[in-house]
DNA sequence: AATCAATTTAACCAAATGGTTAACTATTTG
DNA sequence: CAAATAGTTAACCATTTGGTTAAATTGATT
């Protein structure tokens, strides 16, 4: 492998990037995925052989973002309110990283669940859950906080944390914001929506 | 216009809308739609001339049912409690009857956002906003509530409601739910969301 | 029944699209 | 350096796709 590779396969998958979270897998063009990185479209199909390939390759890298924090935090041994307000910090501060990356996920998942098949280790994910359940429910028997499921305490972070970025778009026109609006909007929350589920719960 | 109109006219919105919602512009195609409507390709084109205009036929209809209650709940006369619990019912019961539509409506708008500007009358949205966020303010001056600002309370509310309907392949793989345990959590949430965000707002 | 407009279809078309091929150009290596 | 290997391209191909056309069918009106 040549000095070029790297930088040409790169180039390719950064460009790829972008096209299929703005585009969707349907939308995106091979050929514009070439011209924007510079090259021939055949060179594309030299490193990645498909569309489907690279689409595969792509959405299996947003998807671990998606969950990149979530399994370290929940499994880890801060107490319960300090972990609601890592995780949305967490989420705020990876989501403005790369904004398109939740809206991309969720949506390619919809369109083809078996996408997601192959990801996420389906057994760790019933422990953690269940860990955190626990963890809760000592909470409640100390009188710290109400009774709530762990499916939905954590469906209610997520919610508060990425929809307001799934949403951007709208929030925008509807709340007439600029830009700059916006992103003081999303800086508030990564205090706000700790203390707001955290108020929510409490006993 | 003769009988057979309205039958055929209302057969290709029907499976167009499935289609769209579905998979998006660029993946839905006039073939399928025609084939699935019963109809040759060219009778869409007869009704609808292009895929584009009928595409923003369905969009429309499809924003208008994102946005149907929640103007009139918020500028509606309810307490502040009562409006909550209201959007929160009315967002979850419009949303389990049409599941594909919010998903679809954020993901179009966030691939076109000049889509939403001819819908949606900017200045009664800052109306609703303002006489909201007043309402919000008397509360607050009363000591009943915490001080909120309209903007967070709203996308608080929306966010509890709608994620979990975008992310529902993802939850229900992630939490391995079968569909009636899906619609069980949904159904438990029409009460608890709301209940979630008055103790989170309750001073 | 004849007529006229609305409805519907089969066949066709041009452009776009994902993908391939064969040749050409570095680059590495024995 | 020569030969093999990896990288790159222009041209091409088959299929798909949105859209059109002209003819046929249907249905109401007189």
């Amino acid at each position: 492998m040549k000095l070029k590779d790297k930088n040409t396969e790169e180039a390719i998958l950064q460009v790829a990037r972008k096209a299929f979270t703005q585009k969707g897998l349907t939308g995106a063009r091979m050929q514009d995925i070439a011209d924007q990185a510079g090259i021939n479209k055949a060179l594309v199909h030299y490193y990645f052989e498909s569309k489907e390939k690279l689409f595969a390759l792509i959405f299996e890298q947003e998807f671990r973002k998606f969950f990149s924090n979530l399994a370290a935090v929940l499994s880890g041994d801060s107490p319960l309110f300090a972990k609601i307000q890592e995780i949305v910090a967490l989420d705020i501060e990876r989501i403005t990283e790369f904004p398109d990356m939740p809206l991309f996920v969720l949506n390619e998942i919809s369109r083809n669940p078996s996408m997601m098949v192959k990801q996420l280790k389906q057994a760790q994910a019933k422990n953690m859950l269940a860990a955190f359940q626990l963890q809760i429910n000592a909470e409640v028997k100390k009188g710290v906080i109400k009774k709530i499921s762990a499916q939905q305490l954590l469906i209610n972070i997520q919610s508060l944390s990425i929809f307001p970025f799934v949403a951007k778009p709208m929030i925008k026109k509807v709340m007439q914001m600029t830009e700059k609006q916006y992103q003081e909007m999303i800086r508030g929350r990564k205090k706000e929506v700790a203390e707001f589920i955290i108020n929510a719960i409490k006993a």
